[in-house]
DNA sequence: TACAACGATGATAGCGCTAACATGATAGCG
DNA sequence: CGCTATCATGTTAGCGCTATCATCGTTGTA
């Protein structure tokens, strides 16, 4: 029933208290309560306090969505990944957002399903929002997502791999990791070795290790056997992979795994049917989780530092953001051989 | 040296294309250049084009900073977990993100670390960027923490355990699920039943299924014994549980673990030392993890049905969102008793 | 004592967008 | 043919905050 007054024109907002409400109650100008909170040391010690008092008062909460305009910069991180079904993605992540969180900047997650158009929206969306820098897994983007990332003057740092990147760079060789195991296996006097991928079109990075491996077989004049699910990787693919390997590939003796829940996959199911491992096949992974080192026997693997990997990256474009100048554009954080019972 | 014009006070902004360069190129008012965006319906299927068109050709991203500021919404979603360590909160995360992502939401993440006080510094932070609805994990929030969440007019969204919710709750019963285990256990003829936990008072939900537990026990007239870690759960707190339930409690028959990683862990280290299982000790977990499946013997445990309840959650949300009336503000998920060998 | 240097605070003017209302053209109706 | 309904678009006025420049004491110094 209650007609709007016909000259108030708008009435809008969110009926939340305000800072010129708080300004108001503590007896200062707008800019003043503002400075109480982004930059305490310019506001008198005492004026401060009042004003913070007032914020408590009236139960102040700072708009963020308004500074952010005003101010044109968020306290916002993007950070763009895959899948959030990889542990290996989680890692990172955690390191990243203890980091960020630390430094106060609060990250903004996409997950792309491995879907290279939905990576360019996520970034669109993400700089729509004004995020201070972008933090992506992998150097593969579709090219209009490249020129958006390479225009849009703020810290970008690729993650997981090395290679040509944009701006920012850390991660570790997956093609030498490849190859790292594959001459592991030869050592161990394999000669008939199996590569299992899953859905390496999307998840690269596996690609990028049979490409080491493989190079690795044929140095050693071994003709590289290749099975590639068409599923992610997952404990169930593993025990599916070592089927098909076994019946495809009967003579294998050794089976070399994309990633860690490929191989313990295939270990645990190896053990319920009855096989030596590796006495009837060897198993590698990638990854190092703590699962593959966690059953008998241990898998062997090629441990990553992800959490580290989260951290440095996150370090890193801190320091861009401080406006410190960055040494090393590219930071190359390695892996290591762990060698467990299973070869 | 380019001395700034003593004029033009002011020129600020970030230099990217407005939405008003948009309608000037496509010769009409920057409002219809906004609706053809978020209304486009309103808009003249000729007019829309020639806008999206000069939208392409200069390259314009939308900035969702200002359009949240303009219209007091966001099209955030805040998310706000206690760890991302553990997997069951990952994949409520997932569920979440799938169902929301769909509906052109973005999700706001936050990691309290189990602090209480953090949260209460999230659900600020949160606010502040005018989000749209927030989803906590659990019902026990900081005094202060609650009354905000209670009075900031937007859908509250509490998952994972049934209770006095705020708002909205999906979720499962966990004392219920707690006393269904042990049930389980008694029905199989144990006795000297040990329950293990990881710092409870963290993981209060493991405590509530300890509660469970123990009524079950002492309704069967026997004495509940509990062995509580300073760690949180994973395969190597559970291999030490293992251990310390031998030492400290030899006769023990059954040990319920108050999560799979813990049980699996221990199952996997029972292994190791050639114990039999189940007839040196039984195991039982809590989550229905794929781990637990893959080990030889399966691990008895219990399922809730984890990217199910994100799922639910969101669909609840969005419903409320839409101004849709809500049937049942509270919904169980139910759990489900997996038997495996391990028992 | 005059003047620069500094510290504390304020006035003004937007940031880029959209809600609310307004307008003008066209269509539908008896 | 005058009236209202509907569609397409425009005008106006902020959303709540902060960058920029301005002001006004106070202090230190030659």
């Amino acid at each position: 029933m209650s007609k709007r007054k016909p000259n108030s024109r708008h009435r809008r907002g969110s009926a939340q208290p305000t800072l010129s409400q708080v300004a108001e109650l503590a007896g200062v100008s707008p800019i003043t309560a503002s400075r109480a909170l982004n930059d305490p040391e310019r506001v008198n010690a005492a004026t401060r306090q009042r004003i913070l008092d007032a914020m408590e008062r009236i139960g102040y909460v700072p708009n963020l969505v308004a500074g952010s305009l005003a101010s044109a910069r968020s306290r916002f991180i993007a950070v763009i990944v895959p899948s959030l079904a990889n542990a290996v993605f989680i890692e990172v992540i955690q390191g990243l957002q203890a980091t960020f969180e630390a430094a106060g900047y609060q990250i903004l997650l996409g997950n792309t399903d491995y879907d290279i158009e939905r990576e360019h929206q996520l970034v669109r969306t993400f700089l729509g929002w004004s995020c201070s820098a972008l933090v992506t897994a992998g150097l593969r983007h579709s090219p209009a997502c490249r020129e958006l990332l390479a225009g849009c003057d703020r810290p970008v740092m690729e993650v997981m791999e090395l290679g040509e990147a944009l701006n920012l760079n850390v991660g570790l060789d997956h093609r030498e990791a490849g190859g790292r195991m594959a001459r592991h296996l030869l050592e161990r006097g394999y000669r008939d070795i199996v590569y299992v991928g899953a859905r390496m079109a999307d998840d690269y990075r596996a690609g990028m290790r049979y490409a080491g491996h493989r190079a690795t077989l044929e140095a050693a004049g071994l003709e590289p056997r290749l099975l590639e699910l068409d599923r992610l990787g997952s404990l169930e693919a593993g025990a599916q992979g070592l089927d098909r390997v076994r019946e495809r590939f009967p003579r294998t003796e050794a089976i070399h795994f994309a990633n860690d829940d490929l191989a313990t996959g295939a270990l645990l199911h190896a053990l319920r049917l009855g096989l030596r491992i590796p006495g009837d096949v060897a198993i590698a992974g990638f990854n190092g989780l703590p699962l593959g080192q966690h059953v008998t026997p241990r898998l062997t693997t090629i441990h990553s530092p992800r959490g580290t990997m989260g951290r440095l990256a996150a370090e890193q474009v801190l320091r861009c953001l401080a406006g410190d100048e960055v040494e090393a554009r590219q930071q190359d954080v390695g892996f290591e051989l762990r060698i467990g019972e299973s070869t």
